[in-house]
DNA sequence: TCTATAGTTCGATAAATTTCGAACTACCGA
DNA sequence: TCGGTAGTTCGAAATTTATCGAACTATAGA
C-alpha cells in the first residue's frame, strides 16, 4: 500500500475540509470517530462495498479530517482533533454539535 | 421574477450549507457579506459573468446562508446570521474567522 | 507456504456541479 | 412608453464527484 498523505495542518484548506465535510456519508464517518474515538473503516462501512469507503476515507485523509493509521492488516482511523483546531477553532466543535436532521 | 426560496432554519441541512461554503467563490461572497453587512450581487461578483454567480448566491440561498432581498432593480444580500446561528451554532463563526490560506 | 482478511487501486459509468453566453423579466427614470 | 440596469433562467459543454466490481497488496495466523 502507497504511503498515505496526511496533510500538515498549515496545509489544510477550508474549502477542502469543507467540501469533505458536505457529503452525508462522510459526515457520518466523523461524527461515529468522534463518538467512537477510533474506528476500522469496516467498522464504518455500513454495507457499503469497500471500494466507495475507500474513497471516502481517502477524501477525507486529504482534507485532514482524519488520521489513517495501519495497525496489523486493519486501518485505524481517528479524528485530528487537535490538529484541526489549531488552524480551524471551533469549525469541528460546531460540525459535530449541529443536529443531523431538523428537529423542530 | 419567481419567488425566491428561503428555507426556514429547521428546513436547513448541515450537509448542504456545508457544501455551499466549500466553493472558494461562494466562500468569498460568504466572507465579503460578513465584512460589508449587505451588497448587491454585482458589488460581489469580481468581474465573473453574472450567471455564473446567479448560480452561486442560489446556492448559498438555498442552502440558507444569505438572505436575498429585492430592492428595485437590485439584490440585497445579508447573511442569516441569527437563524444560522440558531440552528447551527458556532459554525458560521467558525468558518469566518477560519484563515483562508495557510499562513505559517 | 497457504489462506483468509482488510483495505487500496483501477477502470468504467452515472450523476452532480461549474461555467458562461444568450435570451428573458422586472423595475426605475426620462 | 422607451431605454437602461440588475439579475434570473435556459441550455449546453466541461469538470468533478460518487459508486462499485474486479484485481491487487499487505499482513496475520495456521
Amino acid at each position: 500500500m502507497r504511503a498515505m498523505r496526511h496533510p500538515k495542518p498549515e496545509d489544510m484548506e477550508l474549502a477542502r475540509v469543507l467540501h469533505a465535510l458536505s457529503d452525508p456519508v462522510r459526515l457520518d464517518v466523523v461524527r461515529q470517530l468522534d463518538r467512537e474515538g477510533e474506528a476500522t473503516c469496516t467498522a464504518l462501512d455500513r454495507g457499503r462495498p469497500k471500494s466507495s469507503m475507500s474513497h471516502h476515507f481517502r477524501v477525507l485523509r486529504d482534507a485532514g479530517l482524519i488520521h489513517t493509521r495501519t495497525d496489523g492488516t486493519t486501518h485505524m482511523n481517528v479524528l485530528r482533533r487537535a490538529e484541526l483546531d489549531g488552524r480551524f477553532p471551533g469549525l469541528l466543535q460546531a460540525v459535530l454539535s449541529a443536529p443531523e436532521r431538523a428537529e423542530t
